[in-house]
This record gives C-alpha cells, structure tokens and sequence, in this order.
DNA sequence: GTAAGCCTTCCCCCAGGGGGAAGGTAAAGG
DNA sequence: CCTTTACCTTCCCCCTGGGGGAAGGCTTAC
C-alpha cells in the first residue's frame, strides 16, 4: 500500500512515516515501476507500534530499541522492562522539576495583587536575589 | 564590562548571553575601539531577570515579555500575573499528561515479569489495539 | 617571542518533524 | 483524448534554545 494508506492506518502524517523511513525506523519496500515506498502490514503494524511509544514519550531512539526488542521474538522481557522503568523515573524526576516550579509561581502570583497599580512581587522575585 | 564578566555574573553562558544579543533581547552598547560587546549593570540585571525567567519555564517569547513589562515602570501589575497564571495553568496541562502517562507505563511495568522469558506484556500493549 | 585568555563572526549540530516548492504519476470524469 | 484531482517523490528552509568548534584578531603576562 502507498505510504497515505499506511500513514493513515497508523495515525500518523504522511510527513513523519517519510521521516521515520529516512531515518531507517520503518523502512518499508520500494514500488520498482513508481519509485514508491510500498508498505505491507508488517510496516503499518511497526508504525502503530511506534506512534503508541512515541505518545509514552518514548523517544525516536528508544523506540528503535523497543522495536528491536519487538522484532526478536526471543528477547527477554527483563530489557524491555528495563526501558520501561527508565522512562518512568525520567517523568518522575520531570513531574517532580514540575511540580517545585508551579509551587514557586503560585506563591509568586498569590502575592500579586493583580490590579492597574504598577507594584508586582513576581517582577521584584524575578530581579531581586539569585 | 565583557561579555564573558557578564555571563559569569548573570550565571548563562557566553553563547547564551551572545545569543540574547543576536535576538535583540539583551543589547549591549558596543566599545568602539574593539568591537566588543559591552555590558553595563543594567544589562546584567536583565541577563539575570531572563536567566530566572527561563528557569521558570517562560518560553524566550515570554521572557521578551517579561522583559518589556519589567523595564515599563508604570504597567499595570495585572499584566504579569495574567502571564504567571497562563504559564502555571501550562505546567498544569504538562501535568496532568505526565501523570497519566506515568499510570500506564507503571501498569504496564507492574504486568511484566520482566525476567529472562520473552512474553512481554509490555511489547503487547505496544504493538495491540490503538 | 610566545602562550594564554579574551573577543569576534561564521557555520553546522541536536529532536522531531512541519510547510511548501517543483515535478512525476495514476485514475476518474467529461 | 484531455483535464482535473489526488497521489507520490526529492529538496530545502523553518521552529526552540542554544552547543561546539573553526578561523581570525586583540591584549597581557611571563
């Protein structure tokens, strides 16, 4: 099938399955008469599988392992838990970076009237201090 | 003073504090006997303001904002507390997809037995349904 | 004299594609 | 048969927020 098919099936655009077969991620065949990419239901399977990573932020690199991962029927499930566990601790530490920086500017912005007069606490938090 | 002074003081880095010039967000004077940049303590005092608004998570676009309201002596106090609750109601969002990405992946995880056998429920969440 | 330590501009690099131009191709409708 | 429409291809520039390093110029210190 041409790659609108597959992209669609995938829900992905048309733009990022290029892009992921520039970059050797999902390397469908070639049509010799059209030039075009030809894909299979291997492919669009591996797009699918790759658009559901990428959404658990999952990055282009990880997923290339995960789908290696996939690919061997033999892998065992220890390094793809590994991966997974990985990234849970790397949203961990991001929820946590997240969650300091909304307490700050909550407290910044309760302190500020919020009116037409020019007095702002979160401008001097901003310039004062370090 | 130089730009590297400057960056040192502010606590960016001289690329940083190089490229805050090129985008017209700090502009030094410029000392017309060597060309280089240089920076008064109002300069530093803005590199410093940007270096914790960034820092904040305010886009470089918002900094420019800050930026202009900090320098406007006389705007309205609501103006920046209108921006610090757009940026906190963000980190907010980011939140909450973080933590539901996080549910999943640790439901995911918790399903794996992750030894040395390669049935893996992970890869099948993966590669199933949507 | 030369080495160190500044500074300058210039260009390429990262992720993860998006936007659009220029040009080839295939199928359907009139 | 011709045209329109909807595909497809490669190619290049754009975004964020700078980092890395080359090539070149200047003082200053040893």
């Amino acid at each position: 099938m041409q790659i609108g098919d597959a992209a669609r099936r995938a829900g992905l655009t048309v733009k990022t399955v290029r892009y992921y077969a520039n970059i050797g991620m999902v390397t469908p065949r070639q049509n010799p008469d059209t030039g075009y990419r030809d894909y299979g239901e291997d492919d669009v399977a591996k797009l699918q599988f790759v658009g559901k990573a990428r959404r658990f932020d999952f990055s282009v690199e990880e997923c290339r392992e995960l789908l290696g991962l996939y690919e061997d029927r033999n892998r065992p499930s220890r390094e793809v838990k590994a991966l997974t566990l990985k990234k849970i601790a790397e949203i961990d530490t991001r929820l946590d970076e997240l969650h300091s920086l909304k307490d700050e500017l909550s407290k910044l912005a309760s302190s500020c009237d919020g009116d037409h007069r020019p007095e702002c606490p979160i401008l001097n938090a901003l310039s004062g201090g370090k």
